[in-house]
DNA sequence: CGCCCCATGTAAGACGTTACATGATTGA
DNA sequence: TCAATCATGTAACGTCTTACATGGGGCG
């Protein structure tokens, strides 16, 4: 929330529908998540909200993030990464990798990506052998499963390295 | 928990080993979860526990599923897929399809595989779309990380037509 | 003797889900 | 005027996290 607000200010509502509508998806957009999250976030003033009237709609609250918003988010982005970071599943990474740039400027975002690449290159050989030692004792389906968490993991690996590329190019 | 349970039976203990130490890390393996959860299950009429002793070692209760809990857990892999499972994220679905063959028969993964790949051939499509929006507004970390979802996306397309394909040759 | 692993559990507090409630405005 | 959308919220309930507690067994 702290990173779509410094995209730009929101209120609970619009919030609501970028979890509904766009690929963040996978977040909850109900109410009684994302409005008390918001007065949490208010009260310990990492965002500050103001009351937008006029237009004649109700009462429509906006939030933008704090500087001190703005310094946990980077917190949060440039935080080492661990192997429970890529074992928990990558959502998390990439989207402290999508707001990176944005929060805490491009070298961090580099960073990242290094830090991701040295982890996934010591991650995914541990799947390997994962697969191989169970490889007897599971189905057709759960082998092909398993395999299927090995490719996207070692396509994330490949698009490290393209998106490394890419910032190697522009900087 | 069902599905690790019809493989093989299991402990309390046995399950936060598989959660803590397996690829299925991304599952909570705190006591305060799993107990609660079997206790749960159990008074469902899911599973039920008979307690081991014998080794000396302190009492140690053994879960298997039931007929019931077979019948819930069949249930729940063959539910038709819709836009919000895939959207949601894989993980479920991976899941669900990594017990098929043994709580449903091979037929059902072949079903899901299907069912699947519908949903990913209309999915993508709409990902490249969002990605076009948006472009300008994002910043190239923010463009990257939704790149990379993409060819997640697409790669496990490709995957599920492979997977059909090793269905389609031992059958 | 102390430490670690086996094995189970509980309690407090935080959090999310589901469902409901409110009220204004726009368009058919 | 009826429905839909904008916009905010609450209450009850269930669940998870975090931290603690318990106790036996093996090992150096």
């Amino acid at each position: 929330m702290l990173g779509i607000m410094q995209h730009h200010p929101c209120s609970g509502y619009d919030l609501r529908k970028i979890f509904r509508t766009t690929a963040m998806k996978n977040y909850s957009d109900s109410p009684g998540a994302i409005y008390p999250a918001l007065r949490r976030l208010e009260q310990q003033r990492l965002i500050r909200g103001q009351i937008q009237q006029g237009s004649g709609l109700r009462r429509r609250q906006v939030f933008r993030v704090t500087a001190k918003g703005i310094a946990e988010l980077k917190k949060w982005i440039i935080r080492p990464l661990n192997q429970d970071d890529v074992a928990a599943g990558l959502k998390e990474v990439m989207l402290r990798f999508a707001f990176s740039e944005k929060a805490a400027g491009p070298g961090a975002s580099v960073q990242l990506l290094r830090a991701l690449r040295a982890q996934l290159d010591e991650f995914v050989p541990t799947l390997h052998v994962q697969l191989k030692a169970g490889k007897a004792a599971m189905s057709r389906s759960a082998r092909l499963a398993l395999e299927s968490g090995i490719r996207s993991y070692e396509s994330l690996l490949e698009w490290t390295k393209y998106a490394l590329a890419t910032y190697a190019g522009k900087e």
